[in-house]
DNA sequence: TAGGCCATCTGGTCCT
DNA sequence: AGGACCAGATGGCCTA
């Protein structure tokens, strides 16, 4: 009864990868590697084998009936309907993940620190998207410029200690690192072999581009020394694609409302992050933390670290999780 | 070995 | 009926 998983490979592979050109031999083996897929559908034909039999045992059994439409009898042309029908939603499901992926990267790049070589765990892209879009309204509404350290620590709230690092690292990066990545397609500061940094973070002045790459970040369009977020966004918005915006400016974005504040101002987050650590990056890109020996001096980001833990969940629980707090 | 992160499968629910 | 979306379960990979 079990499908090979070779075989499941090249079913799915006739239908909606094929469509996505996601036929690499890669994909397949990654499919063939993952113990998750298509064996499972075995079980699932010997599950319901056994639901067909717990039936029959109700029926001459003292346990109450079943409510509801009685289930039809599996019969061989509806479990082969059934498994055809379970397999092209395997393949939409998968796809829909990948388009979720691939919104998630593009999220990446548009965030003030993207590497392509280290890549932020999609938890700690969502809660850096969130910091960033509360410093940005920030701007908007105040007109106020930003402080370098400011910046980073707004952006840095909640965040690991790890990925704090790693923003700030990456924010203190001056033009002439723009144009190193613009020719090593990494930024030095991300570069995934260089295993371990601290920064020593002593800029007063504003963040230096670049925040990720020069092409696609909105405050990159017009690659200039930065003077100031003030400067940048006052009267003149950046010479960018986008028309100067004319109309009243939105509603601060319900600072207040999107992103419950303590009284200071800062996102309300619990849990103080209470190790310091540096960052390492892994051969596969993400940020791990490695915990300070005792008296190391280091020269960490000043910056208010707390950390909420969300448990395990699905990333559409972390969405709500990070979007009701 | 534990824990974090991830991809995938799966069944339920809602919508068209 | 079929597709989209969601959340739980599962197991692999990686690092400390």
């Amino acid at each position: 009864m079990y499908m090979k998983s070779k075989d499941m490979v090249e079913l799915v592979n006739t239908q909606s990868w094929m469509d996505k050109g996601l036929s690499s031999q890669n994909e397949i083996k990654e499919q063939e590697r993952r113990p998750g897929s298509y064996g499972m559908l075995g079980t699932l034909t010997e599950e319901h084998d056994s639901i067909e039999e717990e039936e029959e045992e109700e029926e001459d059994g003292d346990k109450p009936k079943r409510r509801g439409p009685k289930k039809k009898k599996m019969t061989k042309a509806r479990l082969e309907r059934f498994r055809a029908r379970r397999v092209k939603a395997n393949a939409r499901e998968r796809t829909r993940m990948h388009g979720l992926n691939d919104a998630l990267d593009n999220l990446r790049r548009v965030m003030p620190c993207y590497s392509k070589t280290q890549k932020l765990s999609k938890i700690e892209t969502l809660r850096l998207a969130r910091n960033y879009i509360w410093a940005l309204s920030e701007v908007l509404e105040t007109g106020q410029t930003l402080e370098g350290k400011g910046f980073v620590e707004m952006l840095c709230k909640g965040l690991s200690q790890p990925t704090s690092n790693l923003v700030a690292g990456c924010l203190q990066l001056g033009p002439q690192s723009a144009l190193l990545e613009k020719h090593e397609e990494k930024s030095p500061i991300c570069d995934s072999t260089v295993s371990v940094h601290t920064f020593n973070y002593q800029s007063p002045g504003l963040p230096s581009p670049p925040y990720g790459h020069m092409e696609t970040h909105p405050l990159h369009l017009k690659p200039q020394p930065f003077k100031s977020l003030g400067d940048s966004f006052g009267s003149h918005p950046p010479d960018c694609s986008t028309p100067p915006y004319e109309g009243p400016l939105t509603p601060p974005l319900s600072i207040s409302g999107n992103f419950s504040l303590k009284q200071d101002g800062s996102p309300d987050l619990e849990k103080s992050y209470n190790f310091m650590s540096h960052y390492t990056t892994t051969s596969s890109g993400h940020v791990h933390s490695t915990p300070f020996q005792t008296g190391t001096p280091r020269y960490d980001v000043p910056v208010d670290l707390t950390y909420d833990s969300y448990s395990h969940h699905g990333i559409g629980t972390q969405l709500n999780a990070i979007f009701s707090d």
